[in-house]
Parts: C-alpha cells; structure tokens; sequence
DNA sequence: ATGATGATTAACT
DNA sequence: GTTAATCATCATG
C-alpha cells in the first residue's frame, strides 16, 4: 500500500511520472489529510534550476542522501515546498509535488489554509504544504512510513490506476534556467483532454 | 559582514 | 497583468 524506498530510486523523471495519481498521505496529530497527486516536477543531475546543481549544502543536503526522503525549503521568505528525494544515492535528484486533488480532511485543509474553495486549497507547492500540515520539522524524514507518506490506497481512497488518465509533459514552472527541459508532468483533468 | 536572490502566493489594477 | 510580502541561503568581499 505504501510505496516502498525502491519506488523512488529510479530515474527521476520516471519517478515523477509514476508519483501522478498516487495519494499523499499526512497523519498528523490535528488530523488525516490525503491528497492525490495531480502535477510534479522533476529535477535531474546537469540542470541548472536544480537546487543541487552546484553540488551539496546544508540546505539541500537531504538530496544527497537516500531516496525516498524528504526535502522541504522555504522559498521566498514565506512559502514551503515539498520534494521527494529520488535516484541512486549521492546523486542530488528529486521530485517536487505541485498540486494535488484534496480527497480527504477537507475541513482540515480549509482551516489550515483559511480557504473554503476546494481549489484554493492545494493548487500549488506551497498551498498543499500549508493544506497537509507539513513543515520544516519533517525536512529529511522517510516519506515510506507514517506519518507522512505516499500510499497506492488510503480507506475508501485508491490511486488512478496508470493507464486510467493521460499526463502531459512541459516547462517547469518559476524557474529562469533549465526551462528547456520539458520536466513538469501534470495529468490531463476529465473532461478536458485536448483530443476531444 | 553584506547583498542579491528565489522550484510562490495573494491581493491588487 | 502587476506587484508586495519576507528571509534563509549562498556567493562574494
């Protein structure tokens, strides 16, 4: 049920791909929230909108560790972001999480984030941060075991199965380098596909 | 020690 | 479409 360390010691790219449709899970003290994941960015070695690009920090330093970690920052003074650290170890590659679809502890996502529209609640890497009750404390933990984790199935709740949606691939976004690379993946919401 | 800069969001016009 | 908010991090001196 949970994804297990192999899941992410894969290609990054590869990883990003496989994480959409899965659900976020975060058990925490104030409550269950889950998520899925709907649209995630991929960064690799050679890619200079990496945060490991310029090899290791303090800050990124959980990137070098092994995959299936954690790697929270504060970004613009204000805002979190939540990646999963991916590849072999050593390699300073991870996925970050830009969106999910709120599925569970709705009520708890809205006071966290002092929205009431389901849309505003976890529409951005920062905003499903804020939704899940994810912070600093939890930069560099084991996303493959309570509380915080990545699940195929949570209670009534399953992951789309791989070949029931369609995901498209483009720039990453926010960035000013690597916007070559066509490494966000973000999946094709029903009713919207642009065949129909 | 200092200064520029974000893997963003919300509130404007 | 534009912009303020806000600060740890990192490169430079």
């Amino acid at each position: 049920m949970i994804l297990p360390p192999d899941f992410y010691a894969l290609p990054t790219e590869l990883v990003a791909q496989e994480l959409l449709g899965k659900l976020l899970v975060h058990e925490s003290p104030e409550g269950i929230t889950v998520g899925r994941i709907i649209e995630t960015e991929a960064y690799v070695s050679n890619d200079p909108a990496n945060h490991a690009y310029r090899g290791q920090t303090q800050r990124n330093a959980p990137m070098f560790g092994p995959a299936g970690r954690s790697y929270i920052y504060l970004i613009y003074g204000m805002h979190y972001c939540f990646n999963i650290v991916t590849a072999p170890q050593g390699v300073g590659e991870a996925v970050l999480i830009r969106a999910l679809e709120p599925l569970e502890g709705i009520p708890l996502m809205q006071l966290r984030r002092n929205k009431v529209n389901l849309s505003e609640l976890t529409s951005g890497p920062a905003k499903l941060v804020q939704a899940m009750g994810v912070t600093l404390s939890q930069n560099n933990k084991d996303v493959t075991s309570p509380p915080l984790y990545v699940a195929d199935q949570y209670r009534s709740h399953c992951a789309l199965e791989k070949n029931s949606f369609s995901f498209i691939a483009g720039p990453r976004v926010g960035i000013r380098v690597g916007t070559d690379l066509n490494l966000r993946y973000l999946i094709v919401p029903e009713g919207r596909s642009p065949l129909a």
